[in-house]
DNA sequence: ATTATTTATGCAAGCGCTTACATTATTTTT
DNA sequence: AAAAATAATGTAAGCGCTTGCATAAATAAT
C-alpha cells in the first residue's frame, strides 16, 4: 500500500519554490504577500490538499482559535439552542467550539476543562457558578478567559451571561400564591452542586417565607433532570401524604415528566394540581396542557456568551457581567387551585 | 502580575532532577520506570499543576487518543443517547470526544471533518452515508479511522453500525396499509443530503406501490426537524386538499409537532388522522397521544460505534458493518382510519 | 569475583508550524 | 538617476513533547 502522504508546510513550499515562511503567510496573511506568489502557493496547497497540522501550529503560534464549552448535558434541550448561538457566533469569527458534556459531575467537568485547555482552547464557555476554587484558580493563573453562562453573580472578574434564577423563581411563586396557593412542593434537579437549581429552590422558599408560608407546607424532591424521573417524582409526591396544590418543577423536562403522568393517573392539570416548568424549551409547548414556566434568553445568552469571549481574547483585561431578564410564560398548567 | 507560569515538561524535569525523557516515561508508561524516581516525579508533577501540551504532545506522538463525532444537529435529542453511550464507551478507554454539529450542512461537515482532522482526531464518527466521495478519500488517504452510524450499508471497506431505515419505514407503513390506510401524507426532513430521511420516504413509497397505492395518494413535504416545522407542516397538509388519513413522520420530532397541531385545531388523533414519528426518543412518550413510532437501538449503536473505532486503531485493518435491529412501538397514534 | 542480562535513565533528533529578524526586490521621493 | 522608504521573501530559532539509541546501574548467571 501506499503510504499515507499526508503533505507538509514543507511539500507546499517545495513544490511552490518558495520558503515554508512565505506559505504560512499565505495562509494566515495573504496581503503580507505578493499576489503572484500566493495564487501559486495556493493552488499547490489545493492540489496536494493540505491541512495545516493543528498540534504544531497550535504549538508555534500558542493560539488555536478554538474555544471549549462544557454543558452538564446534552440528553435534553435544556442547553441546546444556547449553544447553537454560542456556536454560530463564534463561527462568524472562524472560530471553532469544542464541546463536552460533565453529566452534572463536577469531577469529569475539572477533566475537562483541564482537557481544553491542554488542547489549547483559548477560552471557555462554563455553565454555573458552583465550581471549585482550584479550577478557577488554574484558569486565570493560565489566564485562560471565561465566561459563565446559565447564572449571573456579579464578580469582581469572572465574567458572566446569565440571569437570576432565585428572582425568577421568586416571581413564578409569587404568582402561585397570589393565586391562591398554599400548600408546595418542589421537583428539583439535585442542589448539591448546581447553583440554578439551588437558587431556583431558594427562591421559592423565600417567596413562601415572604408570603408567612410555613416551610411545614412545601415539599422538595431532588433527582436528576428527565421525563421518566419527572413521572416518578410526581407519583411519589402524590401518593405521600402532603397533597400539595402545586408542583414547581425545576425546569420543564422534569415538569413535562409530571404532566404525562398526571395524565396516565387520570390527575387533571391545572384542575386538579398545578404544575409548573422552568426554561421555556420547546417541548414546554408540545405537552398538553402546555407549560406555564419561566422564558429564559437561550440564544441571547448563548450570543453575548461567545461576544464576551471574543473580546477577552482582543482584551485580557475585559470584564463584564450581564443580568438578563427572564419572564414568566402563561401556559394552561397554573391556575387556581381546588376549592377545598 | 505575575506572568501565566505554565509549566512545562522541562520544569518537571529540572526540579526533579531527572531527564524530559524519564518525565514522559512517569507519565505515559510508568512501570518503564523505578518507582522510586517516579513517586518523586509524580510528586513535583502535583505540585507545579503540570499539564501535558497537548499539541506538542500529538506532534511528536501522533496519536492523541481523541475521536471526533459530527452530528447534523444537537438541537433535539435524536443523537444524544446514541452519542452519551458512544462517550461513555470511549471514556472508559481513557479516550475524548470532540463534538461537532454540522446543521445538516455537508459543507459545514467537511470543513468540520478536516478540522477534526488536522486536530489529530484518532478516528471519527459519522452520521449516515451520503457525502461526497472527496471527503471519503481524504479520510482514505491518511488512514483515519472512521465508522458510519445510523444508517447500514454493506460496504466492503467503510465501516458501519446502523439500521435499514428502509426497511423499517417499509414495515411502519405496511401496518398502516393493513389497517386501512390508502391515502398517506409524509412530513420529512430534506432528503437530498440525508440518506437516513431519504430511505425513509423510499421505504414508504415502495410499500404503497407493491401494495398497489398510487402514488396519486401521497403527498410529502420536506422540511427541517422541529416541532415548529411538524406543526406547520401538518397544518399545510390538513388545509390543502389531499385530505389524507394518515400522516407519517420522518421523526419523532416532526411528529410531535403535528400532533400538538392537530390537538389544536381539535383534530383527533388517531380518530380523524394517524400521525406516526420515528427514533422513538423520550418525546414520543411525552406527547398525548402516545406515538407509534419505530424504535432505534441508540444506546447500542453508540457503543457499538465505538468498540469498532477502538479496533480500528489497534489494527487499521478491522472492518465491519452491523445492520442493527428496529421495532415498532405501538402507541396510540396510530389506528383505522374513519370510515368515510 | 567476573561476565552476561536485564532494567533504568539520559541524549538528542525531530514532529510541523510561526515569526522575529535579516536580506533582497520594488516603488517612491528628491 | 541615486537615495530613501516600503514591500516581499528567506533564514532559522524555537514551541513542548516523544522515542530510538546509547549509556549507566542493578541484578542474575557463571
Amino acid at each position: 500500500m501506499s503510504k499515507p502522504e499526508i503533505p507538509t508546510l514543507d511539500d507546499v513550499a517545495r513544490e511552490a519554490k518558495v520558503s515554508t515562511a512565505t506559505v504560512s503567510r499565505c495562509l494566515n496573511f495573504p496581503d503580507k504577500v505578493s499576489s503572484k506568489t500566493r495564487d501559486k502557493v495556493m493552488k499547490i496547497v489545493q492540489e496536494l490538499g493540505y491541512t495545516p497540522n493543528f498540534g504544531a501550529q497550535a504549538l508555534a503560534a500558542k493560539r488555536t482559535n478554538t474555544f471549549g464549552a462544557i454543558v452538564p448535558t446534552m440528553n435534553n434541550a435544556i442547553f441546546a439552542a444556547g449553544l447553537q448561538s454560542f456556536q454560530e457566533t463564534l463561527g462568524e469569527e472562524g472560530a471553532t467550539l469544542l464541546l463536552a458534556s460533565s453529566s452534572y459531575n463536577s469531577k469529569v467537568e475539572e477533566e475537562q476543562i483541564r482537557s481544553l485547555v491542554s488542547r489549547g482552547a483559548d477560552g471557555l464557555l462554563l455553565i454555573g457558578i458552583k465550581r471549585n476554587e482550584a479550577i478557577y484558580r488554574f484558569l486565570e493563573d493560565r489566564q485562560i478567559p471565561f465566561v459563565i453562562a446559565w447564572s449571573f453573580q456579579k464578580h469582581k472578574t469572572r465574567s458572566c451571561v446569565g440571569f437570576e434564577n432565585y428572582d425568577a423563581s421568586y416571581a413564578l411563586t409569587q404568582k402561585a400564591i397570589a393565586l391562591g396557593h398554599r400548600r408546595f412542593a418542589i421537583i428539583s434537579a439535585y442542589t448539591k452542586e448546581n447553583d440554578r437549581a439551588e437558587n431556583r429552590v431558594k427562591g421559592i422558599r423565600q417567596a413562601l417565607q415572604d408570603a408567612k408560608i410555613d416551610a411545614q407546607n412545601l415539599m422538595a424532591i431532588e433527582c436528576e433532570y428527565s421525563i421518566q424521573n419527572g413521572s416518578t417524582s410526581f407519583e411519589a409526591i402524590i401518593k405521600s401524604d402532603h397533597k400539595p396544590s402545586i408542583i414547581m418543577c425545576g425546569n420543564d423536562v422534569l415538569a413535562a415528566g409530571a404532566i404525562k403522568q398526571a395524565n396516565k393517573m387520570g390527575i387533571k392539570v391545572p384542575e386538579d394540581i398545578s404544575i409548573t416548568g422552568f426554561d421555556d424549551i420547546e417541548l414546554a409547548k408540545v405537552i398538553e396542557p402546555e407549560l406555564t414556566t419561566v422564558h429564559v434568553p437561550h440564544k441571547t445568552m448563548g450570543r453575548m456568551a461567545a461576544q464576551i469571549l471574543l473580546k477577552k481574547i482582543e482584551d485580557r483585561t475585559h470584564h463584564e457581567t450581564i443580568n438578563l431578564e427572564t419572564r414568566i410564560v402563561d401556559g394552561k398548567s397554573l391556575a387556581e387551585p381546588k376549592l377545598v
